[in-house]
DNA sequence: GTAAACTCTATACTTGGTATAGAGTCAAGC
DNA sequence: GCTTGACTCTATACCAAGTATAGAGTTTAC
C-alpha cells in the first residue's frame, strides 16, 4: 500500500506519516523500484496505535517508550502504566493551573465595564500594577 | 540602564528581553557608543506590563494588540476587553478538553493492574483497539 | 503522448523562548 | 600597560508536533 492510501485509511496526513518515520515511531517501509514507500498492514496497525496514543495527547517520546515496551511481550508492562499515570498527573496539574489562570483573568476582566476609554480601563490598570507575578506554568500540555 | 540590570529588575532573561524587542513588543532602545542597549525606566514599566500579560498566558500577538490599544488613551478599550474575554473562553474550552482527556486516560488506565506482562496489559490492548478516535484538541493553551 | 494525480527529498515555518559560538567591551587588580 | 573576568553584541540552532512549500520524478487515465 502506498503512502496516500495509508493516509486515507489512518486519517493522518502524508507528511505526518513521514514525520513519524523520521521520529522512528514507524519503521522505514520497503520501497518500490521507483522509491515509493510500500506499506504492510502491520504499518497500518502501528499507525492506528500511534494515533490512539496521540489522541490521548501522549508525546512522541512517551509513545516511543510505550512502543518499545510493547515489543517485548514477556516484559512487565510497568513502564506503560507509569507513563499513563504520569500523563494523568500532568494533565491534572495543568487543569489546576488553568483554573487558577481563569480565576485571575476573570478577576482582571471584572475591573472594566464596556465602553470605557483606554485611560479609564480597569483591565489595563490591573495589567500595569505589578501584582505578585504568578509564576506561570510552562505549558507542556 | 544596561540589559543585565533590566533583566535583574524584571526577572526576565537577557535573551527574552532581546526576543521581545525582535517581536516589537519592546521598542528598540538607544545604544551606547559601544553599541550596548541603554534602557529608560519606561522600558522597565513596559516589560513589567508584558510580563504581567504573559503570566496570564496571553500570546505575543494578543499582547501586541493590547499594547497598541493602550497607546491611544482616548480610544475605546473594547479590543482589550474582547481579547481578555476570548482568552477566558479559550481557557475554559481547554479545561473542558483536558477534563475529557483525563477521563479517557483514567478509563484506559483502569484496565490494567500492576505487575502484569505486556501481552496481558489492558492498557496496551485499549490502545490497540481502534476506538472512535476522539479528535484531540490542537493544544493552543 | 500528455495531463493529472501521486510521490520523492529537502527546506522553512509555527510559539515562546533557550542555548550556544565567536567577537567585542568594560572595570578592577597588578 | 596588561590581563582577567564579567558583561554585551549578533547570528544561528534548538525544542514539539507537525504543516507547507519547491522542484523533481513517477504513475495512471484518457
Amino acid at each position: 500500500m502506498k503512502i496516500g492510501q495509508l493516509a486515507d485509511k489512518t486519517g493522518l496526513s502524508i507528511q505526518t506519516i513521514r514525520f513519524y518515520e523520521r521520529k522512528a515511531l514507524l519503521a522505514a517501509p520497503q520501497r518500490t523500484q521507483s522509491n515509493y514507500r510500500s506499506y504492510s498492514d502491520e504499518a497500518l496497525k502501528q499507525l492506528l496505535f500511534i494515533k490512539q496514543c496521540r489522541s490521548l495527547d501522549m508525546t512522541i517520546e512517551e509513545i516511543s517508550l510505550v512502543l518499545e515496551t510493547r515489543a517485548k511481550p514477556d516484559n512487565s508492562c510497568e513502564t506503560v502504566n507509569a507513563t499513563i499515570d504520569k500523563h494523568i498527573d500532568d494533565i491534572e496539574q495543568r487543569i489546576t493551573e488553568l483554573n487558577a489562570l481563569r480565576r485571575s483573568l476573570v478577576s482582571v476582566r471584572s475591573t472594566c465595564a464596556d465602553n470605557k476609554k483606554v485611560k479609564e480601563c480597569g483591565v489595563l490598570h490591573q495589567l500595569e500594577s505589578i501584582a505578585e507575578t504568578r509564576t506561570t506554568p510552562k505549558n507542556i500540555i
